[in-house]
DNA sequence: TTTATTATTGCAACACAGTCGCAATAATAT
DNA sequence: ATATTATTGCGACTGTGTTGCAATAATAAA
Protein backbone atom coordinates (compact mmCIF):
# COMPACT_ATOMS: atom_id res chain seq x y z
CA UNK A 1 0.00 0.00 0.00
CA UNK A 2 2.47 2.64 -1.46
CA UNK A 3 1.49 6.36 -0.37
CA UNK A 4 0.23 9.07 -3.33
CA UNK A 5 1.68 12.80 -3.57
CA UNK A 6 -1.72 14.26 -3.75
CA UNK A 7 -3.03 18.29 -3.47
CA UNK A 8 -4.85 17.42 -0.35
CA UNK A 9 -2.32 15.98 1.59
CA UNK A 10 -0.07 18.34 0.14
CA UNK A 11 -1.90 21.08 1.56
CA UNK A 12 -2.60 19.70 5.13
CA UNK A 13 0.95 18.92 5.47
CA UNK A 14 1.77 22.51 5.04
CA UNK A 15 -1.01 24.02 6.73
CA UNK A 16 0.27 21.81 9.50
CA UNK A 17 3.73 22.91 9.03
CA UNK A 18 2.77 26.38 8.94
CA UNK A 19 0.97 26.15 12.26
CA UNK A 20 3.28 25.67 15.35
CA UNK A 21 -0.15 24.53 17.70
CA UNK A 22 -2.37 21.43 17.12
CA UNK A 23 -5.35 21.83 14.91
CA UNK A 24 -8.62 20.58 14.53
CA UNK A 25 -10.14 18.79 11.21
CA UNK A 26 -12.31 22.26 10.92
CA UNK A 27 -9.23 24.65 11.69
CA UNK A 28 -7.67 22.41 9.24
CA UNK A 29 -10.24 22.62 6.68
CA UNK A 30 -10.55 26.79 6.87
CA UNK A 31 -6.90 27.47 6.24
CA UNK A 32 -6.95 25.49 3.18
CA UNK A 33 -6.69 27.17 0.04
CA UNK A 34 -8.60 24.21 -1.85
CA UNK A 35 -11.91 22.57 -1.16
CA UNK A 36 -11.50 19.30 -0.05
CA UNK A 37 -13.83 17.26 2.08
CA UNK A 38 -14.38 16.65 5.62
CA UNK A 39 -13.65 12.80 5.45
CA UNK A 40 -10.76 13.14 3.20
CA UNK A 41 -8.97 15.22 5.72
CA UNK A 42 -9.84 13.00 8.26
CA UNK A 43 -8.54 10.34 6.29
CA UNK A 44 -5.13 11.82 5.45
CA UNK A 45 -4.74 12.71 9.02
CA UNK A 46 -5.41 9.15 9.65
CA UNK A 47 -2.65 8.35 7.41
CA UNK A 48 -0.21 10.77 9.00
CA UNK A 49 -0.84 9.14 12.54
CA UNK A 50 0.01 5.92 11.08
CA UNK A 51 3.05 7.36 9.24
CA UNK A 52 4.26 8.48 12.60
CA UNK A 53 3.92 12.15 10.96
CA UNK A 54 1.81 13.87 13.45
CA UNK A 55 0.28 13.08 16.77
CA UNK A 56 -3.21 13.54 18.10
CA UNK A 57 -4.55 15.00 21.18
CA UNK A 58 -7.99 14.80 22.54
CA UNK A 59 -9.31 17.94 24.24
CA UNK A 60 -12.37 18.27 26.64
CA UNK A 61 -14.56 19.23 24.33
CA UNK A 62 -14.35 15.74 22.84
CA UNK A 63 -12.36 16.78 19.72
CA UNK A 64 -9.20 15.58 17.76
CA UNK A 65 -6.33 17.72 17.40
CA UNK A 66 -3.68 17.51 15.37
CA UNK A 67 0.01 18.50 15.01
CA UNK A 68 3.53 17.53 13.27
CA UNK A 69 5.40 15.53 14.97
CA UNK A 70 8.84 17.26 15.77
CA UNK A 71 11.83 15.02 16.86
CA UNK A 72 9.91 11.41 16.08
CA UNK A 73 11.00 8.39 14.88
CA UNK A 74 8.95 6.29 12.42
CA UNK A 75 8.72 3.34 15.34
CA UNK A 76 9.87 5.81 18.25
CA UNK A 77 7.58 8.50 19.03
CA UNK A 78 8.14 10.32 22.72
CA UNK A 79 4.21 12.41 22.94
CA UNK A 80 4.38 11.79 26.18
CA UNK A 81 4.53 15.63 26.48
CA UNK A 82 1.48 17.60 27.84
CA UNK A 83 -0.70 20.20 26.00
CA UNK A 84 -2.67 23.11 26.70
CA UNK A 85 -5.50 24.44 24.99
CA UNK A 86 -6.75 28.28 26.02
CA UNK A 87 -9.79 28.33 26.75
CA UNK A 88 -10.27 31.96 24.87
CA UNK A 89 -8.57 31.70 21.81
CA UNK A 90 -8.66 27.86 21.58
CA UNK A 91 -5.53 27.12 20.82
CA UNK A 92 -4.39 23.67 21.53
CA UNK A 93 -0.18 24.05 22.03
CA UNK A 94 2.63 21.81 22.40
CA UNK A 95 4.28 22.25 25.97
CA UNK A 96 8.16 21.30 26.57
CA UNK A 97 7.30 19.27 29.81
CA UNK A 98 7.39 16.22 29.46
CA UNK A 99 4.90 13.78 31.26
CA UNK A 100 6.61 11.11 34.27
CA UNK A 101 4.50 8.18 33.99
CA UNK A 102 4.70 5.92 37.06
CA UNK A 103 2.12 3.17 36.50
CA UNK A 104 1.21 0.57 39.66
CA UNK A 105 2.99 -2.31 38.97
CA UNK A 106 1.35 -5.02 36.26
CA UNK A 107 0.18 -1.64 34.33
CA UNK A 108 1.73 -0.90 30.61
CA UNK A 109 1.26 2.12 29.09
CA UNK A 110 0.77 2.64 25.39
CA UNK A 111 -0.65 5.87 25.28
CA UNK A 112 -0.32 9.36 27.03
CA UNK A 113 -2.68 12.07 26.58
CA UNK A 114 -2.33 15.44 29.15
CA UNK A 115 -4.06 18.22 28.33
CA UNK A 116 -4.40 21.42 30.77
CA UNK A 117 -7.27 24.18 30.08
CA UNK A 118 -6.85 27.60 30.80
CA UNK A 119 -5.58 30.85 29.73
CA UNK A 120 -2.44 31.43 27.55
CA UNK A 121 0.09 34.49 27.92
CA UNK A 122 -1.11 36.08 25.19
CA UNK A 123 -4.85 35.65 26.13
CA UNK A 124 -4.41 37.10 29.55
CA UNK B 1 -32.28 27.12 42.85
CA UNK B 2 -32.38 23.76 45.23
CA UNK B 3 -32.09 20.18 44.52
CA UNK B 4 -34.16 17.74 44.97
CA UNK B 5 -33.88 14.44 46.09
CA UNK B 6 -35.19 12.01 43.37
CA UNK B 7 -35.14 7.93 42.75
CA UNK B 8 -32.95 9.20 39.56
CA UNK B 9 -30.20 10.86 41.37
CA UNK B 10 -30.27 8.49 44.00
CA UNK B 11 -29.77 5.58 42.21
CA UNK B 12 -27.25 7.20 39.85
CA UNK B 13 -25.04 8.38 42.67
CA UNK B 14 -25.40 4.70 44.26
CA UNK B 15 -24.46 2.92 41.03
CA UNK B 16 -20.85 5.49 41.26
CA UNK B 17 -20.64 4.73 44.51
CA UNK B 18 -20.62 0.84 43.80
CA UNK B 19 -17.72 1.40 41.50
CA UNK B 20 -14.17 2.03 42.31
CA UNK B 21 -13.47 3.35 38.66
CA UNK B 22 -15.18 6.02 36.45
CA UNK B 23 -18.67 5.67 34.19
CA UNK B 24 -19.50 6.28 31.18
CA UNK B 25 -23.34 7.48 30.61
CA UNK B 26 -23.55 4.11 29.15
CA UNK B 27 -21.98 2.14 31.70
CA UNK B 28 -24.08 4.08 34.23
CA UNK B 29 -27.34 3.61 32.35
CA UNK B 30 -26.70 -0.02 31.90
CA UNK B 31 -25.80 -0.69 35.89
CA UNK B 32 -29.48 0.89 37.16
CA UNK B 33 -32.37 -0.62 38.12
CA UNK B 34 -34.34 1.55 37.14
CA UNK B 35 -35.12 2.83 33.30
CA UNK B 36 -33.45 6.42 33.29
CA UNK B 37 -33.15 8.48 29.70
CA UNK B 38 -30.41 9.46 28.47
CA UNK B 39 -30.94 13.29 29.22
CA UNK B 40 -31.63 13.09 32.18
CA UNK B 41 -28.72 10.68 33.57
CA UNK B 42 -25.86 13.65 31.73
CA UNK B 43 -28.49 16.24 33.63
CA UNK B 44 -27.82 14.30 36.85
CA UNK B 45 -24.07 13.88 36.01
CA UNK B 46 -23.77 17.66 35.05
CA UNK B 47 -25.67 18.95 38.21
CA UNK B 48 -23.57 16.08 40.36
CA UNK B 49 -20.17 18.09 38.51
CA UNK B 50 -21.38 21.76 39.67
CA UNK B 51 -21.96 20.68 42.93
CA UNK B 52 -18.23 19.07 43.02
CA UNK B 53 -20.06 15.77 43.73
CA UNK B 54 -18.19 13.70 40.75
CA UNK B 55 -15.06 14.81 38.30
CA UNK B 56 -15.16 13.93 34.74
CA UNK B 57 -12.28 12.65 32.53
CA UNK B 58 -12.06 12.38 28.85
CA UNK B 59 -11.01 10.06 27.06
CA UNK B 60 -9.04 9.15 23.77
CA UNK B 61 -12.25 8.12 22.47
CA UNK B 62 -13.85 11.31 23.37
CA UNK B 63 -16.17 10.31 25.80
CA UNK B 64 -16.84 11.57 29.37
CA UNK B 65 -16.39 9.55 32.35
CA UNK B 66 -17.52 10.40 35.96
CA UNK B 67 -16.17 9.02 38.81
CA UNK B 68 -17.00 10.31 42.62
CA UNK B 69 -14.58 12.72 43.57
CA UNK B 70 -12.61 11.34 47.18
CA UNK B 71 -11.20 14.05 48.99
CA UNK B 72 -12.69 17.42 47.66
CA UNK B 73 -14.29 20.08 49.46
CA UNK B 74 -17.33 21.72 47.10
CA UNK B 75 -14.54 24.53 46.99
CA UNK B 76 -11.67 22.76 46.63
CA UNK B 77 -11.07 20.17 43.67
CA UNK B 78 -7.64 18.52 43.10
CA UNK B 79 -8.40 16.47 40.37
CA UNK B 80 -4.79 16.71 38.84
CA UNK B 81 -4.64 12.95 39.53
CA UNK B 82 -3.75 10.78 36.42
CA UNK B 83 -6.24 8.33 34.94
CA UNK B 84 -5.89 5.07 33.73
CA UNK B 85 -7.99 3.65 30.40
CA UNK B 86 -7.57 -0.39 30.13
CA UNK B 87 -7.70 -1.13 26.09
CA UNK B 88 -9.33 -4.29 27.14
CA UNK B 89 -11.72 -4.37 30.03
CA UNK B 90 -12.43 -0.67 28.68
CA UNK B 91 -12.21 0.38 32.64
CA UNK B 92 -11.11 3.65 33.42
CA UNK B 93 -9.67 4.10 37.15
CA UNK B 94 -8.17 7.15 38.69
CA UNK B 95 -4.14 6.82 39.63
CA UNK B 96 -2.90 7.83 42.92
CA UNK B 97 -0.12 9.93 41.22
CA UNK B 98 -0.70 13.26 41.32
CA UNK B 99 -0.13 15.79 37.93
CA UNK B 100 2.47 17.94 38.92
CA UNK B 101 1.30 20.94 35.94
CA UNK B 102 4.47 23.46 35.34
CA UNK B 103 2.73 26.01 32.94
CA UNK B 104 5.04 28.81 30.86
CA UNK B 105 5.25 31.82 32.33
CA UNK B 106 1.47 33.49 32.05
CA UNK B 107 -0.26 30.69 31.47
CA UNK B 108 -3.00 30.30 34.20
CA UNK B 109 -4.87 26.50 34.53
CA UNK B 110 -8.51 25.91 34.56
CA UNK B 111 -8.78 22.21 34.39
CA UNK B 112 -6.14 19.17 34.13
CA UNK B 113 -7.65 16.26 31.62
CA UNK B 114 -4.47 13.34 32.33
CA UNK B 115 -5.03 9.81 31.01
CA UNK B 116 -2.92 6.84 30.37
CA UNK B 117 -4.09 4.32 28.29
CA UNK B 118 -2.56 0.76 28.18
CA UNK B 119 -3.27 -2.53 29.41
CA UNK B 120 -4.50 -3.07 33.21
CA UNK B 121 -2.99 -5.48 35.89
CA UNK B 122 -5.83 -7.25 35.82
CA UNK B 123 -5.99 -8.04 31.65
CA UNK B 124 -2.99 -8.72 31.50
C1' DT C 1 -54.00 16.65 54.16
C1' DT C 2 -54.44 19.55 50.31
C1' DT C 3 -52.56 23.01 47.30
C1' DA C 4 -49.04 25.75 45.05
C1' DT C 5 -44.42 26.15 43.43
C1' DT C 6 -40.82 24.76 40.63
C1' DA C 7 -36.98 21.27 40.05
C1' DT C 8 -36.73 17.31 37.50
C1' DT C 9 -37.97 14.14 33.95
C1' DG C 10 -38.96 11.94 29.30
C1' DC C 11 -39.37 12.64 24.73
C1' DA C 12 -38.10 14.31 20.48
C1' DA C 13 -35.15 16.96 17.92
C1' DC C 14 -30.90 18.71 17.17
C1' DA C 15 -25.67 19.74 16.44
C1' DC C 16 -21.48 17.86 15.85
C1' DA C 17 -17.46 14.62 15.38
C1' DG C 18 -15.83 10.92 13.21
C1' DT C 19 -16.31 6.73 10.15
C1' DC C 20 -17.47 3.87 6.14
C1' DG C 21 -19.16 1.97 1.56
C1' DC C 22 -19.06 2.91 -3.05
C1' DA C 23 -18.40 4.72 -7.46
C1' DA C 24 -15.52 8.20 -9.71
C1' DT C 25 -11.04 10.27 -10.04
C1' DA C 26 -6.23 10.74 -10.41
C1' DA C 27 -1.35 9.33 -9.20
C1' DT C 28 2.04 6.06 -10.31
C1' DA C 29 4.00 2.08 -12.85
C1' DT C 30 4.20 -0.47 -17.23
C1' DA D 1 -0.95 5.53 -23.95
C1' DT D 2 -2.69 2.13 -20.80
C1' DA D 3 -3.39 -0.46 -16.63
C1' DT D 4 -3.39 -0.56 -11.72
C1' DT D 5 -4.92 0.94 -7.48
C1' DA D 6 -4.56 4.71 -3.86
C1' DT D 7 -7.24 8.52 -3.03
C1' DT D 8 -11.27 11.36 -3.22
C1' DG D 9 -16.15 13.12 -2.74
C1' DC D 10 -20.55 12.11 -1.64
C1' DG D 11 -23.98 10.41 1.13
C1' DA D 12 -25.36 7.83 4.85
C1' DC D 13 -24.59 6.38 9.20
C1' DT D 14 -23.22 5.89 14.36
C1' DG D 15 -22.63 7.74 18.66
C1' DT D 16 -22.11 11.46 22.13
C1' DG D 17 -23.87 15.15 24.32
C1' DT D 18 -27.29 19.08 24.53
C1' DT D 19 -31.70 21.58 24.53
C1' DG D 20 -36.81 23.00 24.26
C1' DC D 21 -41.04 21.81 25.94
C1' DA D 22 -44.79 19.82 28.16
C1' DA D 23 -45.72 16.47 31.82
C1' DT D 24 -44.40 14.76 36.30
C1' DA D 25 -43.15 14.73 40.97
C1' DA D 26 -40.56 16.60 45.12
C1' DT D 27 -40.79 20.08 48.43
C1' DA D 28 -42.87 24.05 50.88
C1' DA D 29 -46.89 26.44 52.35
C1' DA D 30 -51.65 26.65 53.76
Amino acid sequence: MERRKTQSTEEILSTLKDTDFALSHKMIQQRLSIEVDRATIYRVLNRFLEDGIVHRVISENGKQYFALCEDCERNDHHHNHFHFRCNKCGKVECLAREVDIQLPAGYTAENINSLVTGICASCR
